[in-house]
DNA sequence: AACTATTTATAAGA
DNA sequence: TTCTTATAAATAGTT
């Protein structure tokens, strides 16, 4: 829609293709706006330009409309992978509530290699450096290793997999 | 842009917000590719239709936009609130790392309520059922309680806050 | 689902 | 960058 019909591959003009972006980028989202009130509906839009700079849209909030993605691609994923041997039993459903929470979580020791350089973090190798301690007893070298109160039922699920859990600092 | 100009604003009548949806919606995932490919933008678009259909695109994926818009959200964050205080100290870095985990939990023993009923799932009212094992020890309706093989420093952060820890099933 | 009269978006130029 | 405008593209109302 201009003075000359265009190709859609990647404009090779460094220029040009940062004022296309900015043009057609306002036109994406006034349209997302434009579909949203008409239709009712929820719409969220994010955009990463080829420098890296974010833009989005979202007639309720960013937040609300992945919470919402998350949430339907959960109930999706329950319906491919019944887990038919125990459907209906009181057991699978509440290991559907858990595994509503299960999500692919962080790795405190390679961070912790990172911030520290090469050092054993695992705490065999503490003596090389003195420990950082804040007069609680915490112990900046060694790993936060967690106990569960019992058991988890992962002779039920595929183990392997990850679960995130609530942790409230007292 | 059609047989007649319109006023931005809800289409009252059921039957042509549904076809208006499903044009606009094409359109509007069709702006979103060519912008990507145009412009070399990494791009997500999530839609729900007033009847609660999603319809999404990304010339990447969701998932990773949705990572990248989360970890350009906590950068902007730790700008924001850079704990001036304690700047330069090594457990000030290491209590960045771990913050970068910090998220909203979710709350085991609600949704077991939802599951349960109104039963007391803190555990001085299992009698009233049988509780589930699964042979391993697990009690379905006990909460699962973590501790932490060592006090979190939370004197140098704000109390209240929640993190998330990696936890792998076995 | 198609069809088109119009509106809207925008490519190129200033 | 912002404005202008010729033209391409999207789409509102209709069939």
């Amino acid at each position: 829609m201009g003075r000359g019909k265009i190709v859609i591959r990647r404009i090779d003009n460094s220029t040009s293709r940062q004022v296309t972006f900015s043009k057609r980028r306002n036109g994406l989202l006034k349209k997302a706006k434009e579909l949203s009130i008409l239709c009712d509906a929820e719409i969220g839009v994010i955009i990463f330009s080829s420098t890296g700079k974010l833009y989005d849209y979202a007639n309720t909030s960013v937040k609300s409309i992945i919470d919402r993605y998350n949430k339907q691609k959960e109930e999706q994923q329950q319906l491919v992978n019944p887990a038919s041997e125990v459907k209906g039993n009181l057991i699978y459903h509440e290991n559907l509530e858990l595994h509503k929470k299960v999500k692919l979580v962080s790795q405190e020791n390679s961070e912790l290699r990172e911030v520290y350089g090469k050092q054993n973090v695992d705490g065999a190798n503490r003596a090389s450096q003195a420990p950082c301690t804040v007069g609680n007893g915490y112990d900046s070298h060694a790993p936060i290793h967690l106990q569960l109160s019992q058991p988890y039922p992962h002779n039920i699920e595929a183990p392997g997999k990850s679960m995130k859990l609530g942790l409230q600092l007292q």
